[in-house]
DNA sequence: ATTCCAGAAAATCTATAAATTTTTGTTGCT
DNA sequence: AGCAACAAAAATTTATAGATTTTCTGGAAT
């Protein structure tokens, strides 16, 4: 006798989900460049599938906020702007600290495991490919993303998690948009340890200040960069 | 010489945005009931219009909260149970306070009249259009949007607002689902009242508390409906 | 000479219908 | 009784037709 797995999810597989997947990376990444028209015939050829796949994940993508909509006159990838940028991560900022707290009031020693394995994980993949430029690991980004996820994880709402997981979307697209000359200077693994240090040591008003103080050394890093923020070209830094 | 406004949006009317209001009224009001199963065939035919629109309606609702879609094996009206409905309210306490002490602490004269404007539209219209049965007065729930609306509106951040908007909506179809019997027991005006009173006051731990009390007290009188929740059919109350 | 407006052509989005693939239910055989 | 193959139903996808918007060209007025 053989004890097979009984097939939970076969294989949850349209085409409407893999043109999701790939028209998500091709927006994060910026290959599709902010505020450019997606045109039906374009994205048919481009990623060879018919249109009504494509309006799905389009519709979809609207949602999770890269894509924008306008009645009759098509999507667009959604723009950015340095006002969106502060707002998000404003927002962030606030949602994270809020789900961040809730979780270490609900803490347990599995969540607190789990938080540490994944910072230890993540601090062994190197986070740039190359080591003289910066060239972006996916699967350091993978492993960063489960460890911010972790640290909310406990929270005890799914609601609240997904919409962390949005902005958190959102703001990786503005990530991946700048080129992030500041890369070396910055030890984000020594703010990820402090951070799970304060985490362990049950001190939540410490371990938000230092989770939000991460998030908004990242923004304004991406705040002052030229090349997503082309308005900046002219008087760089006047008072 | 003549002045013109130039055309700002001249009717931006699809075939989708009318099917996503009449099935989104549907859905919320009850008439498509919980985990019903939402065929194409039943859908073109009740709505009068194609699978293109329906599926776009369909995609954006299951954004909101209000429909499931399982891969390949169709669309779903959304699942209620006690257990969603208490992380539901949970979060809102959470989000909404945070949101509200936000715009409090950015608080304006133009903001604070919006809110005492809304309120007392709000107390003018009656919660039911029968005074001996509960009937749902369509104009009370739009004036009642309105006022939880202005009351975070001052936080600054239209991401926050927008998940506020969409919990709001998930809970209010289960106060639709529910009979409501406490309807007349309660003086859900008062609350209103007493709210703005400590919005005004700036007082924001006594806004935040009744805020979150009045949601709370509003969920803990549907979490024992057995109308909504058969399972509480026996044993009504063990302790 | 330049600018502005009008009309027509082109492009593109929206919607309907048909075809393909997957899932589900049933019947027959081992 | 259990398994497999078959048939029906339903979902997804492709293809086609209909509307709407945008663009381009030409002419008139400044």
């Amino acid at each position: 006798m053989e004890l097979t797995v009984a097939p939970p999810l076969p294989a949850p597989s349209t085409q409407a989900s893999h043109v999701y997947d790939r028209l998500r990376e091709d927006l994060l990444s910026g290959r599709l460049a902010p505020s450019r028209k997606l045109q039906m015939r374009f994205l048919t050829e481009t990623y060879q599938t018919g249109q009504t796949p494509l309006r799905e994940a389009l519709n979809r993508l609207t949602a999770d906020g890269l894509v924008e909509v306008r009645e009759q006159r098509g999507f667009y990838v959604k723009d950015v702007s340095r006002a969106e940028l502060a707002e998000l991560t404003k927002t962030r900022c606030w949602v994270e600290a809020l789900a961040l707290r809730e979780s270490m009031a609900a803490s347990t020693p599995a969540w607190e495991e789990q938080v540490v394995l994944a910072q230890h994980r993540l601090s062994r993949v190197p986070r740039s490919l190359s080591a003289t430029a910066f060239e972006d690991n996916p699967e350091w980004e993978k492993l960063h993303r489960i460890y911010h996820r972790a640290l909310i994880g406990q929270c005890g709402s799914q609601s609240l998690i997904a919409f962390c997981g949005q902005l958190a979307d959102q703001l990786y697209r503005y990530r991946r948009l700048s080129i992030s000359k500041a890369f070396p200077s910055r030890h984000v693994g020594d703010e990820h340890a402090a951070i799970t240090e304060a985490v362990l040591s049950g001190d939540s008003d410490l371990a938000v200040k230092r989770l939000t103080a991460h998030y908004q050394r990242t923004a304004d890093v991406i705040l002052q960069d030229e090349t997503i923020f082309p308005e900046l070209r002219r008087e760089p830094a006047r008072s």
